[in-house]
DNA sequence: AATAAAAGTCAAATGAACTTTACATTTAAT
DNA sequence: ATTAAATGTAAAGTTCATTTGACTTTTATT
């Protein structure tokens, strides 16, 4: 999963800390998203969108997974 | 968090069961996140938004959250 | 009424999201 | 070169998403 959180930080001059606390969330955890070590929760996804004024989709990328079986 | 789901297999006449294995994810998952039980992860909520070619937010809908302090 | 399929639910286990604390590294300013 | 702020990272703990297996209840069909 990537995201755009670092550029739309940068866009508005955000520290990762001040994000976090925007969304209430610990720094660590905004560092982890954007480094891409794990996924955010769906809630907190929403939270960025609403926050952003964007949809999911618009700050979050599935990569297409490849299925074997 | 508010879900769809059960009205867009409504449509297309799926089940549980079905609807599980188009996601790859047990018939329980579906159930649970039907009844409310907790939120799919992004990435699965991806998946299901994929496979029904709507937005998240068509699927899924955040409660606005009452925030104390 | 009997049967079968679908839906609901529970418990125990695993893994991933997120927290706190703490420290190291990078970036940018003086 | 120093300093401060920002970023990166790691370990240990908690909570929650998800699984498997099993059982009960509901909904349809015959």
């Amino acid at each position: 999963m990537k995201n755009r959180l670092k550029v739309l930080r940068a866009e508005r001059d955000w520290t990762q800390a001040q994000l976090a606390s925007a969304l209430n969330v610990s720094r660590q955890t905004i560092n982890a998203i954007e480094k891409g070590k794990f996924d955010p929760s769906l809630p907190l996804a929403f939270k960025a969108a609403r926050l952003f004024d964007l949809a999911i989709e618009e700050i979050f990328q599935d990569q297409v997974e490849t299925v074997e079986n």
